[in-house]
DNA sequence: TTGAAAGCGCTAACAA
DNA sequence: TTGTTAGCGCTTTCAA
């Protein structure tokens, strides 16, 4: 059916190995043959097998990535630069929704090994560290703890959470709200909630740890949660949450007559765009998006071709920084801070 | 290195034949040396080879995805419900992110026909036809124009242009603009704009079109156009455009004091998640998303398995419905918008 | 119920 | 400078 390079071969009139040869540029070779062999590859329209040059070469060129959700703006920025990383490195990405379901991520580790990816970025955990650390391949954990043998990228959250907390304490405010992700298991980002929480301690100022349920996913989840919390909780002056919750909180706030940043503070965390897309643009601690891309891959790379100057069980945290917008300070104009 | 089929044939003291038979629930097998084969595989931890029997079915039950930009709520969604009925069917996602750059198109082009996907889903259009219609696999373009040999699989965008040209009209608008994607090459998605434009005219109505330019991709630039078009815009009462574009309009209309929508009704077109985000909800022309991602996949795997029913250039229209947010008619309460 | 052997398309010794 | 051949890990005819 397809073109082969025997194909090809036959119709230059020499061997396959020629072929071969000319492809992987490889040995010498007359110019004259090197010109029959083009012009038969052109004419047939040939374009190797992989398959066939990845079964021998016992390599794909081909990463797995498992993230919990590709349409949260989050991940989708991460598998944007990821991919770019790899394509720049001559790799593909083979991409893999887990949705939170430890069925469908089991299913992928194992389709992952049949197909011989040469390595795995995991930004999802609903397995057990047995699961992962059974998996015989490179694998690089994002933003996750998968076991002592995977090394871990991540922000440095707990830098975070005191970025934030002290950006609410500057502002004055004596009863704050943060508001983690669901705590299924324990992840890097966590920590920058425990660490909020600390530092709020420790100034004496009233925090209440609120969690998101499992099942709110949509920024309609967000508004309904938004509006319980509103409901059950008065005079709270400060918020900190992910962009896109910041964001509902932001919506509802002000929908029930609140003043932001005057009666109530806010600070995002992530940087995506809902951060820019709210009414009064949030003040947010950013994370390195497009870095933590860039550490990942690199490091997975390096695993792969054996120079990896790791220990296993690193973790690399990279800083996060603060974008002050309009939802702690009341100084600048919309505009002035989106132009910044 | 990696145990193969040889290994455990090896360990249960059988033929390779055997274990492949046992693998494909092929013939007839004693219970004793099935059982025998599957202590060898566990104790093993053996993964088949998906290269190799690839290469033996010619198939390889992966395929390529060509996106613009992976980062985009849109496509974002796009590809998350595109990789959940791909995965339902047994098949894989290989993920290319083509920003707009033609040269990168071209490499994923010869790069997934050399990895032998199934078939390709294009949702990116940077190339003359020509070198569409000679790759030689199956194809289905989504929300693009490849060529007559190629289904597309789109909203129904002339539809879109007409509900959201009406919502204007019927609340009254006299001096409306649009704003278009970058026009690089004629897609599906250009002709909400030519309807939108022609019922205006039909109207009555004075109706300008306005072309985003080619390097705003970030919603800062999105602010920074926006506010363009109000310095040197006088008295518009109607804008309609995409989500995030729209999100930007109304951020920067209410900076600047203007009232939404009692001086400016807005409308905008995809139905993601901006469209919740902004400060009053907007009212916008949702595309159906996952339909489109079913319809998509669903039609690649007809072709694919030979039992397509359709034309090759079929175009296959999904109807689009207007959500009606806060941004045209100043009746509900927000929340009230929300929940519903 | 089982096994030997050919072959999927390619690469790399080894030979000439 | 070129060709012959074995083999990557698997499936499947054909034979026993």
């Amino acid at each position: 059916m397809a073109v082969t390079i025997k194909d090809v071969a036959a119709k230059a009139g020499c061997s396959v190995t020629t072929v071969s040869r000319i492809l992987n540029n490889r040995g010498s070779i007359s110019e004259k043959t090197r010109k029959k062999v083009h012009t038969a590859m052109e004419e047939l329209n040939y374009f190797p097998n992989q398959l066939a040059v990845n079964l021998f070469r016992q390599r794909t060129y081909l990463v797995g990535l498992i993230v919990p959700d590709v349409s949260h703006a989050f991940y989708a920025l991460e598998i944007k630069y990821i991919e770019r990383v790899l394509h720049e490195n001559g790799y593909r990405l083979l991409l893999c929704n887990a949705e939170s379901d430890n069925m469908r991520e089991t299913e992928y580790l194992n389709m992952l090994q049949s197909n011989k990816v040469d390595g795995i970025i995991i930004a999802s955990h609903t397995l057990d560290l047995e699961a992962y650390s059974k998996v015989n391949l490179p694998i690089v954990a994002l933003d996750r703890f998968l076991g002592p043998d995977i090394p871990t990228v991540s922000s440095d959250h707990e830098q975070g959470g005191r970025l934030a907390a002290q950006e609410l304490i500057d502002n004055n405010c004596k009863k704050v709200i943060q508001i983690t992700g669901f705590c299924g298991v324990p992840t890097p980002s966590h920590k920058r909630h425990t660490v909020f929480s600390d530092v709020m301690k420790k100034n004496g100022i009233c925090c209440e740890t609120l969690e998101l349920p499992f099942n709110a996913f949509s920024f309609r989840d967000y508004i309904t949660y938004a509006d319980n919390i509103f409901r059950n909780h008065n005079h709270i002056d400060g918020i900190f949450a992910a962009d896109n919750v910041a964001c509902a909180m932001e919506k509802v706030a002000i929908s029930r007559g609140l003043n932001v940043p005057g009666d109530l503070k806010i600070v995002g965390y992530d940087g995506i765009e809902a951060s820019l897309m709210s009414y009064k643009t949030l003040t947010t601690v950013a994370q390195p998006v497009k870095q933590l891309a860039l550490t990942t891959v690199v490091t997975l790379l390096e695993i792969i071709s054996g120079e990896s100057v790791f220990d296993k069980g690193t973790h690399i945290r990279l800083p996060v920084r603060l974008i002050r917008g309009e939802t702690t300070v009341d100084t600048k104009s919309g505009n002035e801070v989106l132009q910044q």
